[in-house]
DNA sequence: ACATTTCTGTTGTTTTTACAACGAAGGAGT
DNA sequence: ACTCCTTCGTTGTAAAAACAACAGAAATGT
């Protein structure tokens, strides 16, 4: 129990406040942790949702479902993410996608009502929690503009400017957090292809690269 | 300054707040509104920022300007939309965009650690306005991630096919909010390849368009 | 040390897109 | 009725991307 008060303490959502003042709140908003066995789905699509999931311990995956039934993995979250939050922030009641446990995993449930209504404890706690939950969720924006501003551009090579413009924050040295194939997915293109275009970017003496390291020279 | 009053209280922002009780708030959290001519430079790159724009009358450009100095219009904003609201949520100090009047606009600027901080007038109004700030936010990123699924879509084909799902609820029949340009905007995509695209989905029966109203056939 | 797997770059072919240019239909305004 | 303008579809060409298939290098496991 102590190493999940841990987890817990240092999420995001609780910035701020003490390991202290938590044990008191902890029991004023979420249940016990559930546990999952591997493949256990969390979520079904569909289902009402008024919480607020963090993984404590294992891996989940978000799924979505088109219309004839294709699954698609949205995002893979482990140790210390949330999900859900966006949903019950927009007042969705039912959840669009479908989340399964990758692994073994425990989940604490954290119910929205409880986190933004105030209660017998000091209101400043809860002031406080709304207010990380706001950080959180406009970082979430953040990325997601970032990510739709390399999504825009049309051709490939415009897509790897974009992107290492945005990862280089103003060094011209950097490194990126992902390998080839992982950034081909988040370009949303093939794999080969940025390949292709990124060595003939380094002989046109645009950029140098050595696995994740990169260089700009212009 | 009666109807400064409706356009602000009808802000989804104010949700929930009554017309009366948004006057007793109203000194508590914003300034009086600024006035500005066209091009003229609301917020430059840079700007410390500290408050969320609303605009009262007018329209707003969101710019950005990259390395090159290339400059960009991220989006257009009118009467009663916010701004600013991501960044200072996210404890964004600088703001990343410029923002210029697109024509003679009157901007109520209001300041975020009062929206957020419990002030003598009741706590409830605070929470609720802390609430619909989550709420809109929330959905915006709702918002983002739908564009994202879409753009993530290699061929311009599958973009459409993935718009039109996004766009029709369960209905067959329904219609979009763009005409042809906006919506290759939208799609990231040529407008004529896009055109082009549609007529073969519509020769080979996938689905049927008038103008934009459109009908899909599986 | 060896086998195996993962990561990355390379090449050639096919398909798709962007781009430019044009024409037709319909609306708005005079 | 006429022009002007916007919207939409169409076509051909050139450029780019997807795809498949392979090869070398590096990392991993045994």
């Amino acid at each position: 129990m102590k190493n999940i008060f841990n987890v817990i303490s240092s999420n995001p959502l609780f910035n701020g406040i003490s390991c202290d003042e938590f044990k008191k709140m902890y029991p004023c908003f979420s249940t016990k942790p559930f546990c999952y066995k591997k493949n256990d789905t969390i979520i079904f699509s569909g289902d009402t949702i008024n919480s607020i999931g963090m993984i404590l311990s294992g891996c989940v995956q978000i799924i979505k479902e088109d219309i004839n039934g294709n699954i698609n993995i949205l995002t893979e979250l482990s140790v210390s993410e949330l999900f859900g939050e966006v949903f019950v922030c927009a007042n969705i009641n039912q959840s669009p996608v479908t989340v399964i446990a990758a692994e073994n995993s425990e989940i604490l449930f954290i119910n929205y009502r409880k986190i933004i209504t105030s209660c017998q404890n000091s209101c400043t706690y809860h002031i406080k929690l709304i207010e990380n939950m706001l950080t959180l969720i406009a970082k979430k924006n953040l990325m997601l503009n970032r990510k739709i501003e390399v999504l825009s551009k049309r051709s490939t090579r415009d897509k790897i400017l974009c992107f290492l413009d945005l990862e280089r924050g103003s060094e011209k040295k950097f490194a990126i957090p992902y390998n080839r194939e992982e950034m081909a997915n988040y370009l949303c293109v093939d794999r080969s292809a940025m390949s292709n275009e990124l060595c003939k970017m380094r002989d046109e003496g645009l950029i140098l690269f050595d696995k994740n390291k990169f260089e700009v020279l212009y």
